[in-house]
DNA sequence: TAGTGGTCTAGACCACTCC
DNA sequence: GAGTGGTCTAGACCACTAA
């Protein structure tokens, strides 16, 4: 554990259990830096990480003020895997593989997973539940190697991310995300057991590894009455943007 | 211009315009020290926030290598001004306020703003346009403060944002945002040229100021047809999380 | 005007990658 | 084992806030 992840957390913890309340300003850089037995400029570092969370203030020259509650952000793959997810909001997750089938890469394949066209691409349609109801479904569309690691996972495995971590070649390191809507068609309505036509989220991902190469890319269709997406954004961090054309 | 921000803009500069090609390594901190005539440290500084945005790779005790093309993440106010994007695209964007009123605060101001029920809120509908084609409905509630500010601007005034700004008082700092899908009604068909039950994307958010006092909140809604959300996330940087019940 | 945070320098030490 | 990046120390200097 870093100096400045131990300082970070022990701060947020005491944020959240009230001994700075909101408005209160916190101790100066100095104070802290002799409570933690560390410089100021580690100080600095475990605090910008608060700010850039949205839980202080960050006012030049002023001394940092509680905003809110913090909420220390999702590690990345608590949002690739939806049964990690499921399991902390303490619902059951489900998934049931659908379809499952190698194909030739078609130009939609080609541009997102950088390979060439008619390249094999694993092809997987999975229904996913919460408690059983079913929420979304995702037709995901892996690269030949991910594709080879994936096909040996059994199809009630409850989380794809978890066992392909334990693959030492295939590293999801960041993703590019769209967001839309769009209506159930009759296969999706089936599926999610909804009127054809029912307005579903539309969630287009490509994720990558540590080297920019496309691992998978998918296409999920959530039920919005039962799931949505957060984002929070500041002037210190802003991974918001708006698009045209969105597809979905 | 901080040191900092001039190194990490001409390095993305370079890379944009193939100086370093994706694939190669880039020369180590030490040598781009000697070359910028910084310290080792504010290199690194600098190289941080390009990993951030995910256009370098992060990887310790190697040398970094380039991942893709940067793309320097939009300023926090871009996601606010759809005026500024707009005129980015290169579209010309309109707006026309349908309806503004002064109400009392129901319930869900309320908890959004953190006001008391009943206290002054204005509440103001208006339609988007992208080259007079209209594109997404904003049905937003200021706080009173805000408000006064917001009644005194034109009605056809391009860019609330803009104008807000030179407001000392409100300064936006961060925001909030969930999305979800939902159903055209017949006033937003009426109002957006298309079917009642086409599926909208929803966009539901609150605005903070830099105290993390709620300054307004809104609940938009996008012709997905026309116009999406993209959202990037890496092991750095995960701002996304799913929620339940999402509203909308 | 005093205090504070933001930036940058200079350098030590360790963990890791690569040859 | 050489080279490299990540962390942390120590301190100078400046910009800004708050009284």
């Amino acid at each position: 554990m870093n100096q400045t992840e131990r300082i970070a957390e022990t701060i947020r913890a005491e944020i959240s259990e009230g001994r700075w309340p909101v408005g209160m300003k916190l101790p100066s850089e100095k104070a802290l830096s002799e409570r933690f037995r560390v410089t100021p400029g580690t100080v600095r570092i475990a605090l910008r990480t608060l700010v850039e969370e949205g839980s202080i203030d960050g006012t030049r020259g002023a001394r940092k003020t509680v905003i809110g509650t913090p909420a220390p952000p999702e590690p990345f793959d608590q949002f690739r895997s939806f049964a990690q997810w499921a399991i902390q909001q303490q619902r059951v997750p489900g998934g049931i593989v659908r379809s499952k089938a190698w194909v030739a890469g078609d130009p939609a394949d080609a541009e997102n997973l950088g390979v060439e066209a008619g390249a094999n691409v694993l092809r997987i349609v999975r229904l996913r539940t919460l408690d059983g109801e079913p929420v979304m479904i995702e037709r995901t569309h892996y690269r030949e190697a991910v594709g080879r690691a994936v096909e040996q996972l059994s199809d009630d495995c409850p989380s794809v991310t978890v066992a392909l971590a334990e693959n030492p070649g295939i590293i999801f390191a960041r993703a590019q995300h769209v967001f839309a809507a769009t209506a159930a068609s009759a296969e999706d309505a089936a599926m999610l057991d909804v009127s054809p036509g029912t307005p579903l989220l539309s969630h287009r991902r490509i994720s990558l590894d540590r080297r920019g190469v496309p691992l998978e890319w998918s296409e999920d269709r959530y039920r919005a009455d039962v799931i949505g997406v957060a984002v929070g954004n500041s002037w210190a961090v802003n991974p918001l943007r708006w698009v045209t054309d969105p597809g979905g």
